[in-house]
RNA sequence: GCCUAGAUAGCUCAGUCGGUAGAGCAGAGGACUGAAAAUCCUCGUGUCGGUGGUUCGAUUCCGCCUCUAGGCA
């Protein structure tokens, strides 16, 4: 660990709840550092999903280049491996021009993936598989499931609880593609890069006035639009991963009647409130993190300067 | 002014045939490796509106008061 240190490329990551600013401390770095900028968002992989992902404007991908945005069409799917995959190839590609790379977004898992590889041979995703297990658990029950998990893989339905249908099915489907056992991979928590991750943070309160408010706005610019001309253009319904997202799945019971406007504009605000304190577990529990408050810019300036000196 | 129904956790409400109370939501903490903006786990003491009475004991029964909603004038 310590003799590879001074030996692994130098990248800086920002992560931290949305709506915190991590955009605008990305481009601002971008320009101080020489760096280009790598999304890590599950969201903004999607073209013509803008408003709801708050995806850097235009303006905003001019003043810094951006990467890993608008790469996927929105009745496509997605993973974490395929964003690995992707981004690993653009840092290379960015060091190996000497510049900096800035991985920046809010999908922890993404930027765990990407700093500890998942490298053992870990199989894709199988529809039918999911499909039939997903079927077995609506009719008998996720216990029902675990158990059956329990005879193939023990160490793996140790940690999961009967509830968890979508970890058990995966558990399993890894078992039947693969003949291992999902237990038997195991995570390096050694990356391959000396990175420092940042981790964006505000007052609780504050963050939560920032995104009712941010909601608000994406109403104002026309989000119901966005969402009903995707809807449209690409025939999605609640089941498209990319609909998957906030600001877009609450949209489909406002269609149907089902909720009204104020409900849907309730229902979008809270869902981001629970995803923010999501993501700042996630973050939290990193390997590694600094966590500052977002308006510490200048510290944060400071300790990268440090970082890339070091 | 009269009648009726309410007043219990931040909110909406349940409940105690009289032994000081519990759900949902909100909120908090956590897990997480090919769906992750997904999926899932854990966490509930509050003068039970005020006051007097009955009682060993009242948030629960009775009286009065205050407030709220609806109805009648």
């Amino acid at each position: 660990m310590v003799q590879k240190d001074c030996v692994n490329p130098k990248i800086v990551c920002i992560g931290g709840p949305t709506g915190v600013g991590k955009t605008a401390l990305a481009i601002q770095l971008a320009n101080l550092f020489d760096g280009e900028i790598v999304s890590c968002d599950s969201i903004a992989i999607y073209k013509h999903l803008n408003i709801g992902s708050a995806k850097p404007t235009k303006d905003e991908q001019q003043q810094a280049k951006h990467y890993m945005i608008d790469i996927k069409e929105p009745n496509e799917e997605f993973s974490v491996a395929e964003y690995r995959n992707m981004a690993k190839k653009i840092i290379d590609d960015i060091l190996s021009r000497g510049k900096l790379p800035i991985v920046v977004g809010g999908t922890g898992l993404y930027m765990k993936g990407l700093l500890f590889p998942l490298d053992l041979g870990h199989t894709d995703k199988s529809p039918e598989i999911r499909a039939k297990y997903k079927e077995i658990a609506e009719q008998k029950g996720g216990a029902y499931l675990l158990e059956y998990l329990k005879d193939i893989d023990p160490k793996s339905a140790e940690k999961l609880h009967d509830k968890d249908i979508n970890r058990i099915i995966r558990a399993i489907e890894i078992f039947e593609l693969t003949g291992k056992k999902k237990s038997d991979y195991q995570t390096k928590l050694e990356s391959e890069f000396d990175y420092k991750l940042i981790f964006l943070n505000d007052d609780r309160k504050k963050l939560y006035e920032r995104i009712d408010k941010r909601v608000l706005k994406m109403i104002d610019l026309g989000l119901e639009n966005e969402v009903k001309e995707l809807v449209e253009n690409y025939n999605l319904s609640r089941d498209n991963q990319s609909m998957s997202g906030i600001g877009y799945k609450e949209f489909f019971d406002y269609f149907e009647g089902k909720i009204d406007k104020k409900q849907l504009i309730e229902q979008i605000q809270k869902n981001s409130r629970h995803y923010a304190k999501r993501q700042i577990t996630w973050f939290k529990a990193m390997p590694n993190v600094c966590e500052y408050n977002y308006k510490d810019k200048d510290i944060i300036i400071l300790d990268i300067k440090r970082f890339l000196h070091n």
